[in-house]
DNA sequence: ACGTCATATAGGACTTGTCCTATATTCAGT
DNA sequence: ACTGAATATAGGACAAGTCCTATATGACGT
């Protein structure tokens, strides 16, 4: 259950309500964590249930009043352990390789679209990761750890579109010779 | 629910039980669609129910019967059909990510500790796929093209594995430097 | 002798995440 | 005038996936 410990590192940084909280995922971490705004909520009213996070009701006369949630001890804790806690092993799902594992009877030509569909979306990650980049410090080197690790983040995923777009592109040469070596 | 669609897939190239499904998925697919051995009968069970595959029972004295599951047109037709879908959305989690995100607290050399256990893993999974790599076909060119995209989703867990290393490694380096300047 | 692995299927309990809806107001655009 | 987005929280229903256990037996190693 990781969101929980997500939500208690934003919360570390700076005390926030489910609303900033939805925010702050969508502008920082959406590209490897998107949290879905439902079960952000439900998430912070197990961490106020458990005692890891406290919440201050901030009255509103035109809109639902804000709840701001600050970190408790048991929270900063259990943010550590987590944090301390040995990686676990990785397993992800990739559905557009289980699609591409099957794809065989698209044929040449229905793959090849196939992978140029994903390029197309590779490359707009790309782009979007891009601007993101530069919008942020230009001297990683200067600013806090921590600052320069979410930037890292972004590297990251720059990184493996990157990848991803330089592997579709000789997967799909090698499928147009294969292509043209059985006419 | 992409599980039901694999099943289908393997289901396509040759009838088979739930327990070779089982070994199909942890031989050939495991790196990027990790499958459940309770989820895949109860898969294969509604596919059943929901007239997608039909089973045969092939009984046994000294075990359970096996149940060896064939594909149905409507099947082959959901098969096409997801095969032939646009491409969903990506939004995976990557937790690792997520924990870096957050981890300025553990300190530069905390973060270097962290960067070294994603590197291992990183190289162990490299590893694993050198290894199926080299124990298929040399010349994926004059193989079937189902053949040659099953080696491609190998490709890609190496492209991607490398780049991995290839990020940590360069965010390592910056981490060092930033520790050295900080002291 | 004893544990454990391979074969083969299956249910129960649970967690996590998704999607849709509800509520209530203000502001900006068309 | 009307529509939609932003603010702000929350519940219901459901899908997907995880973990553990149960059953039954032969083979293999120590």
């Amino acid at each position: 259950m990781s969101l929980l410990h997500a939500v208690l590192g934003f919360v570390a940084i700076q005390p926030m309500t489910g609303y900033e909280l939805g925010k702050a995922f969508s502008t920082t971490a959406a590209h490897f964590w998107p949290a879905d705004q439902s079960q952000l909520y439900r998430t912070l009213h197990r961490a106020e249930a458990d005692g890891l996070v406290e919440s201050t009701t901030v009255e509103q006369t035109t809109r639902p009043d804000r709840r701001l949630y600050s970190l408790l001890d048991p929270g900063r804790e259990a943010l550590d352990a987590w944090l301390a806690s040995p990686l676990e092993p990785d397993n992800s799902r990739e559905p557009f390789l289980l699609r591409l594992f099957f794809a065989a009877s698209l044929g040449t030509a229905g793959v090849i679209e196939l992978l140029d569909q994903r390029r197309s979306a590779a490359v707009e990650l790309l782009t979007t990761l891009d601007a993101l980049a530069s919008s942020a410090p230009q001297k990683p080197s200067k600013t806090t750890l921590a600052i320069h690790l979410q930037y890292a983040t972004l590297e990251s995923g720059r990184t493996h579109a990157r990848a991803e777009i330089t592997w579709l592109d000789e997967l799909r040469a090698q499928l147009t010779d294969y292509k043209e070596s059985a006419q």
